[in-house]
DNA sequence: AAGTGGTCTAGACCACTCG
DNA sequence: GAGTGGTCTAGACCACTTG
């Protein structure tokens, strides 16, 4: 209830209300705020930290999105008790996920060249007729571990001297941003359950018909064109799909 | 460009930028607003309905952060492209997820009962030592084709009298809503690819070893407090699980 | 009755893009 | 320079919860 001091620097190109909301979500992540707490309200904040209501508001407000927090019309504002700290639903890249972990990434390049896609990926990428793309098909192992074929496809228009510019053991994501600028900002993803065939269990060194995920990965633009398009093959002994689910009422 | 004329009803208990935005919403989804195409400015909205500029922001903030729209400083507020119809990470009951997609639910009752829960369970539920769980076992069908094997493990002491009042043929989160008054907010959920057991191949009849997905499911109310803790394992072969991810940049 | 969050107003300055 | 979105202010009224 009572709030940790803090201090506005008002001449900082960041924002008002975005350093009060890094502070408070600092005092929820360090246990000072706990659970099911009180927040300090609209009308405290504005006032002991000099500010209008509605900055204060945009705070409490981006918070309560983001799940760390809930409101109640004419009760107040609470930390709310679900951890949600599990890097939700971020688009991250195999070599992000697992340095993110701990583990150390690397690949096996299977195969990294162009190609006339089929329809599916055609139509998917948006590429016109006679169009191609960059194929890069990986094995991605953890600490020296198999954990997925990856096979991943770029409209080679985009990305025109991406097969002797990038060094396909290296991060993918890492060197579009470098190379072309490129930021990925959100990414549809189909699971599927599935048995691992012959040539996926020797890759992926698990028995034939083991269990798998395989994923359907399509990346987008901030304006949503796509960029890329993965097929997957996950060993179902090192991977969970973990979700978090929110009801519209 | 052209703004469809929006009649806004200021006596509506409806939130004037809640009118705005759902009438938006329809022009993009009807297709009137196509992809990429400019969406009316916060100045130009503002004046042509008569209302204060923050009022027209609040608006398309919102649907900028459903990823309908996406804006740029100093260009401009666009209709993103991507095709995000998907009914995203909602939560749904099994019965509302097949009734969406026009299919008939029903239920197979295996098991409705009180029980006292193993660790995960009780930790996870937050439940005091010794306390019971009321325990709902079903298999699932969509037009009497089996899809799943549900485990549900509800606190006796929140739902007191579920054995009673509850048919289990029916949907539960439509009884914890009449019932109780309980709005489930959000839930985690965990998917594991794995293969089918003699038993679930049996109910699901599928063959043994086929493809599965197995959730394990905790939904919260809006305050984070969970309710409900659900064991499922689905056939593979009718079952994906689609996922719209976000990169935090 | 006092305090809370939800909505709304009518302004303001800024950084940015574009012609 | 005109138009755009991003931020911020200082008020306002309302519905709601709580003591």
């Amino acid at each position: 209830m009572a709030l940790q001091p803090i201090v506005l620097d008002r001449q900082s190109i960041v924002p008002l209300y975005y350093q009060i909301q890094q502070c408070l979500l600092d005092q929820v992540r360090s246990g000072a705020l706990k659970a099911g707490e009180t927040v300090p309200s609209e009308g405290q904040i504005s006032a002991t930290l000099g500010i209008s209501r509605m900055t204060a508001r945009q705070a409490l407000k981006m918070l309560c999105n983001m799940g760390v927090l809930y409101s109640e019309r004419g009760r107040g504002t609470f930390v709310a008790r679900a951890k949600l700290e599990k890097n939700f639903l971020q688009v991250l890249s195999f070599s992000e996920e697992m340095r993110a972990r701990g583990s150390k990434p690397s690949s096996r390049v299977l195969a990294f060249k162009r190609l006339k896609p089929g329809r599916e990926i055609a139509d998917t990428l948006h590429l016109a007729a006679e169009e191609e793309v960059v194929l890069l098909r990986r094995v991605r192992m953890a600490d020296s571990v198999p954990y997925c074929i990856e096979c991943a496809h770029l409209p080679l228009h985009r990305f025109p001297e991406l097969l002797q510019k990038f060094d396909p053991h290296h991060s993918l994501y890492q060197a579009l941003a470098e190379l072309y600028g490129i930021q990925i900002a959100a990414a549809d993803e189909v699971a599927e359950a599935g048995a691992a065939n012959a040539e996926e269990a020797r890759l992926l060194r698990i028995r034939r018909r083991a269990p798998v995920f395989r994923f359907t990965r399509v990346a987008y633009l901030r304006d949503g064109r796509p960029v890329e398009f993965v097929k997957s093959t996950y060993r179902g002994d090192r991977c969970r799909v973990v979700n978090r689910l929110t009801r519209q009422i």
